[in-house]
RNA sequence: GCGCCCGUAGCUCAGUCGGAUAGAGCAUCAGCCUUCUAAGCUGAGGGUCGCUGGUUCGAUUCCAGCCGGGCGCGCCA
């Protein structure tokens, strides 16, 4: 609205020969800094200086005077300095942002950016060898609120875990099983080198054991290695399976990476690559030629010992991937896979896709404190805490909040003692409370009888003070939010966008009345003939304020709910 | 050695497309509960945006080079 109208005047500037304008410019908007500088921001006339070869003021006075309808969308129009123009818009145009909110509700914010888009987004993909530590917690929920958001954008998106269960880890893990199974049976057996060493193998071996007895011991090794493996497996997948879903993560799809072997889906993308010279032998080994599309060396795909690498089911799942007919895939990885990057995307591209198609989002590491001081944790002695333990200490939402408040590619220090404490310096608390605490607010005013309107039905041109003005303006950049988070696949800027916004809520909260008092002056006459200058005299409400302050809370729930809903956290109506 | 990421307040970090006097939380200090949830609020102090150059009306942002930190550089996954 805005922009067309700075671009209405420059058009008509040109028409007059006032401004050249040889190029139509963008007119980019922002929101300034300072409230003192409008709610809108332009500098459309210092980047049009140098064509125009005039000073950049001179071009924003020019600009400004020929705004048309200027008064009915500005209450001010300031020229600064180099050549800022600030515009101040009619406070009545503000409160269509709440009307806009009453008729989108839940839908507020979303957009239609990704209509027809089909996108598949790949997370966690642990290997089910183990239950998932925090690292995949991070994972998760940044998978999690990227699908949440895409959606929310109008996106189609699959979610979908790749299960890594061929290979060696998966043979090691059959071995460290059966090892801690012969132990159990009193067998004296050395533990195999890097073999899975936690306390969870124990536990896994014993219920084989209570399955199949010892059953086992009178079976070829390599047989009752397979019945380890196989038993292992499905019980990790499912410990796996239920810890996502405590954390209230459902996938839609699980894709099996030794389903790739076995459909020979490997050895027909192989033979494809071979015959399209992407593929060739060396050292007796086949090497992918992934240094055609940028990678800075070509591949092993296929070993000396006639064994496939891990790249070689992962090019067969990415080509299976973008078979299905995805627009877009996504891939979330932790951090120190980031060198596998160029390698798939030269996959993507020698299936004839640009590389853009796979965009992978880098997780880094979680590091616990307690208190401030370092958990430490040992991958190798198969000490780590696991997502489980930071659930049942600090709860899923805790948990996700925190795991989404930063940039997914920089180090998250992680405090126990911080997300579990139910206080003002833990941010997940205070942005659920300002939900909770207007669910109270509007509980208390409807038990006191007091009607609470929707925006559509209150006189929000009540709403003049600068705090409502500047909460409002904070909810009308939501959905500019949402779309930068999805676009940037970074859901640490909602995460960021409501901390800000429950910081504009709960101080207002604090400074204004919004139901009338609830002793009336009258019948307190101490408060009359003790007019001490420390006690603060509650601020007047009329019912018409009270009506447009509880719509405006209505609205900032809604919203708070909204970006909750992205993250994957719930909005609780009482804390 | 090569590649990627990072360096912003005491700490942990935001900072959109290059914009104005660089922001937040925590911590510190000083205050606020007869009032709709104090799980909250008010105020103060705190900065060479790692360094040096370049690009330009303007650089925390873009480019180059250094310094410092992390990660990756397997016929592991």
């Amino acid at each position: 609205m805005v922009a067309e109208a700075l671009a209405g005047s420059l058009r008509l500037a040109q028409q007059r020969g006032i401004l050249k304008i040889e190029q139509m410019p963008v007119i980019n908007l922002e929101a300034p800094k300072r409230p003192e500088w409008g709610d809108v921001s332009c500098t459309v006339a210092m980047s049009l200086s140098a064509s125009e070869r005039r000073p950049p003021f001179e071009i924003a006075q020019i600009i400004a005077d020929h705004i048309q309808d200027r008064e009915a969308l500005f209450a001010r129009v300031d020229i600064v300095r180099p050549g800022f123009l600030n515009l101040t818009l009619k406070p009545e145009l503000w409160m269509e942002v709440l009307r806009h909110i009453e008729t989108q509700q839940a839908e507020y914010g979303h957009s239609r950016l990704g209509q027809g888009r089909r996108v598949l987004v790949e997370y966690v993909s642990a290997n089910p060898t183990g239950p998932l530590h925090v690292g995949h917690g991070r994972g998760a929920a940044v998978g999690q609120a990227l699908v949440r958001l895409l959606r929310a954008t109008g996106h189609e998106v699959v979610s979908e875990y790749y299960i890594n269960d061929a290979g060696r880890q998966m043979k090691l893990l059959g071995v460290s099983v059966l090892a801690r199974y012969l132990e159990s049976c009193g067998q004296t057996v050395p533990f195999p080198e890097d073999g899975y060493q936690g306390e969870y193998i124990r536990a896994v071996a014993a219920r084989v054991k209570v399955e199949h007895g010892v059953a086992l011991l009178s079976l070829p090794s390599s047989d009752a290695e397979q019945r380890s493996k196989e038993f292992a497996y499905r019980e990790l997948l499912e410990l796996i399976r239920q810890d996502l879903d405590t954390f209230g993560i459902t996938f839609e799809s699980w894709f099996s990476e030794a389903s790739l072997l076995s459909s020979g889906a490997v050895e027909q993308v192989l033979n494809e690559l071979r015959d399209r010279d992407l593929l060739f032998d060396q050292d007796g080994a086949q090497w992918f030629r992934s240094s055609a599309y940028g990678d800075e060396k070509d591949r092993v795909v296929r070993k000396q010992e006639g064994e496939y690498t891990y790249l070689a089911s992962d090019i067969a799942y990415h080509r299976d991937k973008l078979r299905r007919g995805f627009d877009l895939l996504v891939d979330v990885w932790g951090a120190d896979h980031h060198g596998y990057i160029p390698r798939m995307q030269a996959v993507v591209q020698a299936y004839g896709y640009p590389k853009e198609r796979l965009r992978v989002v880098l997780v880094q590491m979680v590091n616990l404190l307690r208190g401030g001081r370092k958990v430490e944790m040992s991958k190798r002695a198969g000490e780590f805490i696991t997502l489980r333990e930071v659930m049942d200490e600090v709860g899923a939402d805790a948990a996700k909040f925190f795991f989404l408040m930063r940039d997914s590619s920089t180090h998250l220090d992680f405090d126990l003692e911080l997300a579990k404490q139910q206080s003002q310096e833990n941010p997940v608390y205070y942005v659920q409370y300002a939900h909770a605490r207007i669910s109270s607010l509007l509980r208390v005013a409807a038990s006191r009888g007091i009607d609470c309107p929707l925006p559509s039905q209150a006189d929000l041109n009540l709403l003049a003070d600068p705090d409502e003005l500047a909460i409002i303006r904070k909810l009308s950049v939501f959905p500019v939010v949402l779309e930068a988070s999805t676009v940037e696949l970074e859901p640490h800027r909602m995460a960021y966008y409501l901390r800000e916004l429950a910081g504009l809520v709960h101080p207002f909260y604090n400074k204004h009345r919004i139901l009338p008092p609830i002793t009336d002056l009258e019948t307190t006459p101490a408060a009359q003939t003790e007019p001490s200058s420390t006690v603060r005299l509650p601020e007047a409400v009329s019912p018409g304020l009270t009506g447009a302050r509880l719509a405006l809370m209505w609205s900032v729930q809604q919203v708070v709910r909204n970006g909750l809903t992205v993250l994957g956290v719930s909005a609780p109506e009482q804390m």
